[in-house]
DNA sequence: ATGCATGAGGT
DNA sequence: CCTCATGCATA
């Protein structure tokens, strides 16, 4: 139980930066590196062996990374390929009625009844949810095609219902959010939004004993229409700047500053540590309550406050509405008792597991350019061995990462991100109104004028780069100059290259 | 807790 | 091809 043995404020801090100037920092290598500064990736980090001790990769060198990945192209859709064998993070039973594995062990826990004794019994509920490991991407570590023998979980022979996708309670089209307005669900048609809390038909409802949770559950479409208020579509919020209105529609809250945002969140992580419910929980309990479930990843990114200004304002609500109802609630467990969930049957590609080496290089290659265009993509991918598109993603991710972790909250660094900006290296101020958290207002915050890649954080910064590459030492991988002769001459480049003389 | 991936919705 | 929300898989 990771969970419940924090304190449950151990949380770490995204936003707490230094004001170092990464950018700085970083290219000071350069600088130093003298005249030599833009080293291939690979050429600064010829041995990763000496970095990490994952030597067993024998090292991703420039030559054995270009066969890396010999594979053909492999961009197909992984997916489709075994729709049937699922993927199996969990189990895939899903019962209209309790699960059998559920329910024998929900009944006792339904008759312990006590908030905080939970933690045996939920432990067991998720001993149950959680499978076995499948593979580890090492083992594979060069061979996509391996990947197709799959797993045979033969669990639920559902999956020919459903081609693919994640399955919400059966009666929650996924849809929820935009049009909530008025969905019928199969099982139930009771509606009666206004009471959101107080009624909430799966709160504890449940016979204690029989642990036939599910009808309890399938009344939780009802619930809907109360959590739906917020039916702002995601496309079409506006969120602007000015945050109050945009992202969060819901009649609960709508000018949620940040700090609301961050004790919320905080109150919300020790509530539900002392209730005895996990991160997992707690997603599920939201499915079983609102309709739509979250994951374990989504909880603790909100309780991190790494999500966006806006998803904290629509998760909110919801978990609000979650915290009330598992304080108030005789039968908090009831809130967590699951509904599984049909695990979708989608093959999902195998997670790339990039080595550190490359990773670092990636970095450093995101630093000089966070948004690289098509050639530019083209040419880390080669330079490194990857698939363009991991290299597409790692960026999209990156960048994600950046705005999540840079900005959040700390009213501090509001919106300085890289965002378009023709060059990252010029630090341009952008006022973008993208993901961040509302830009100042809140709380006066002056706008630090940095560039400020994700990585202005020391922590991270550090564990991004690696041990021995957060100093001063080998010019961490620049913009290639040596551009196979030709093509790259991008904004990014440019900006590189400007820098370059600055250093 | 976080890295990589997916997919919807937008240019 | 991007952003953004989100999640599986893994460290």
């Amino acid at each position: 139980m990771s969970e419940r043995s924090q304190s449950p404020e151990c949380q770490i801090r995204p936003y707490d930066f230094s004001r170092t100037n990464p950018c700085t920092q970083v290219l000071g290598h350069d600088g130093s590196g003298g005249s030599a500064p833009f080293q291939l990736p690979h050429g600064v980090l010829p041995d990763p062996g000496l970095f990490y001790n994952k030597a067993a990769y024998g090292g991703i060198t420039p030559a054995s990374a270009q066969t890396f990945f010999a594979f053909p192209p492999v961009t197909g859709d992984y997916r489709g390929s075994d729709l049937q064998a699922g993927e199996f993070g969990q189990p895939k039973h899903w019962y209209p009625f309790a699960a059998p594995e559920y329910t024998g062990q929900v009944p006792g826990v339904t008759a312990a009844t006590q908030p905080t004794n939970l933690s045996p019994s939920i432990a067991e509920t998720r001993e149950q949810i959680k499978l076995p490991d499948i593979k580890t991407e090492k083992d594979t570590s060069n061979d996509y095609s391996t990947e197709i023998k799959v797993q045979q979980y033969s669990t639920a022979p559902a999956s020919a219902a459903m081609s693919h996708g994640v399955f919400y309670s059966p009666a929650w089209n996924p849809s929820f959010w935009p049009g909530i307005t008025h969905i019928t669900a199969p099982g139930s048609s009771n509606q009666n939004p206004s009471t959101s809390s107080a009624s909430s038909p799966s709160m504890s409802p449940s016979p204690p004993s029989n642990g036939l949770p599910g009808n309890a559950f399938f009344s939780v479409n009802t619930t809907q229409a109360a959590a739906g208020p917020q039916a702002q579509n995601p496309a079409s919020s506006t969120r602007s700047s000015g945050s109050s209105s945009g992202g969060c529609s819901d009649s609960e809250e709508e000018n949620l500053s940040t700090e609301e945002l961050e004790l919320f969140a905080k109150d919300l992580k020790h509530k539900r540590i002392t209730l005895g419910f996990t991160q997992a929980d707690v997603g599920l309990a939201l499915g079983n309550l609102y309709g739509k479930m979250f994951s374990q990843t989504t909880i603790c990114r909100f309780e991190a406050l790494q999500l966006s200004f806006k998803n904290m304002c629509k998760l909110k609500p919801l978990l609000q509405r979650w915290l009330n109802e598992a304080e108030t609630s005789d039968n908090p467990q009831d809130m967590y008792k699951i509904e599984r969930v049909f695990v979708d049957t989608r093959k999902r590609k195998r997670r790339t597991s990039l080595e550190g080496a490359v990773r670092s290089a990636l970095e450093s290659y995101f630093i000089k350019c966070p948004k690289p265009n098509t050639q530019e993509i083209t040419h880390i991918s080669d330079d490194l061995g990857l698939e363009r598109d991991v290299v597409r993603v790692w960026f999209c991710n990156r960048r994600q990462k950046g705005k999540r972790l840079a900005l959040p909250l700390d009213e501090e660094c509001d919106g300085q991100y890289y965002e378009q900006s023709p060059s990252p290296l010029n630090m341009v101020n952008s006022p973008i109104s993208s993901q961040g958290y509302p830009a100042s207002s809140y709380h006066g915050a002056p706008p630090p004028t940095l560039y400020m890649p994700p990585l202005h954080r020391p922590d991270i910064l550090k564990q991004t780069l690696h041990p021995g590459l957060a100093h001063p030492g080998p010019p961490l991988s620049l913009w290639p100059r040596e551009v196979e002769g030709q093509l790259v001459v991008t904004q990014c480049q440019l900006s590189v290259v400007k820098h370059d003389h600055i250093g």
